[in-house]
DNA sequence: TCATACAGACCAACCAGTCGGTTTATCGTG
DNA sequence: CACGATAAACCGACTGGTTGGTCTGTATGA
């Protein structure tokens, strides 16, 4: 890819993230990158093409880190923890891509908002399968509901794209551990938590 | 409060939830509500104060209905029931301005910003302060972190406003139930979670 | 008579996108 | 290596359209 391309996109990341894609205009990116509108738009259909790309970057990285912890465990805790604790790296990587995933995906043109939503619901589909065979295979617990308890974990997850910051106390990874343990007290079955147990189960990822 | 301001901001609501705020324009809101720029710059100072008036009704209710939940109950398990429950409902009855809320706080001036972050910090502490408590007691377990979990349990609560819809299969009470109930799994002591002693916790609350 | 409520023509500012033109890189050929 | 040609990369003035906001005027009710 171009240099002027890749370029363009970083310097457009935080701008979006700070004042949000119509708080920036065209003009503003330019002048910022160093090039001109005709150096944009060489690179880039529209300005909604850009936008589309940031999405896109983020939501495809993270369905196929789904996808690979999804092939490589078999048991639905090992599943649903590999799947987590790589969820919330991402957080670490594409916070300013996240950021204005989550804001600005309105303005998506429906052509490209199409293309994110299904990578979005394929990636929902993976977590909400891990659930529902967690409970089938009797670790998590009987009595819970696969789809409220899955838009649980995603909202907990996805939520810190709001507050999670580099030079925070907790690194990601540590953030990743205290997630997996809560969802997994919430939701593994009572067999599975006594101390010894549970402890074995965590740290079996590690 | 005069009728017709009241209109444009039912009117404006769910277009600024479909379309974003700058995807619809003065014009746009003034024809729909069947009135005229006039009308509207005589009861809104700007589109900005018709933004940060759907941003406060929302967190001022969030935030009283946290305080009186907050002085109602002693227990720290009790409280945060009541503040997830009240917090819940609230997607139920406010979902269109908590759209708009999450999703174009960018664009709030800065004056207006400060008056909504004030708010919604105070809303945080309030969690985060019981959540400390129910550790200090001996309620919750002691090996949470506070911040983390606090910021899990808003997460998992705020993320409900993407997904939830007055037509689905749970209603708003359930949906606030299993929250509470995965919550309270995830940070309960052990010595609360056998069978019966978590079933009359839950049951306290109705 | 006077203030409040509303109407709607109007304006300055801005913005995404275009287009003719210029520079720079690539490469085949003698 | 030199040279010319072809295309890709980039420049920036310009435009058509839209937007938030203003201002003058009118109607209504106390």
């Amino acid at each position: 890819m171009s240099d002027l391309r890749k370029k363009i996109i970083q310097t457009a990341l935080p701008l979006f993230e700070a004042k949000g894609f119509h708080g920036v205009s065209v003009n503003e990116i330019v002048e910022q990158v160093g090039t001109s509108k005709g150096g944009f738009y060489h690179h880039f259909s529209s300005k909604d093409e850009l936008l589309f790309v940031i999405h896109d970057t983020f939501i495809s990285y993270v369905l196929e880190n789904a996808e690979k912890a999804n092939a490589e465990f078999n048991s639905p805790t090992d599943k649903l923890q590999a799947i987590v604790r790589s969820f919330v790296k991402v957080f670490d990587l594409y916070k300013p891509h996240i950021s204005v995933f989550y804001q600005e995906h309105i303005y998506l043109r429906p052509a490209y908002e199409l293309q994110i939503k299904q990578k979005r619901d394929q990636f929902k589909q993976i977590i909400m399968q891990a659930i529902e065979e967690g409970k089938q295979c009797g670790e998590f617990r009987q009595d819970i509901s696969v789809e409220i308890t899955g838009m649980a974990i995603l909202g907990m997850v996805n939520w810190t794209y709001k507050w999670y910051q580099r030079e925070g106390v907790k690194t990601i990874e540590e953030i990743g551990d205290i997630f997996v343990d809560l969802i997994l007290h919430a939701i593994l079955h009572e067999r599975f938590l006594d101390q010894n147990a549970f402890a074995s189960i965590l740290l079996s990822q590690k």
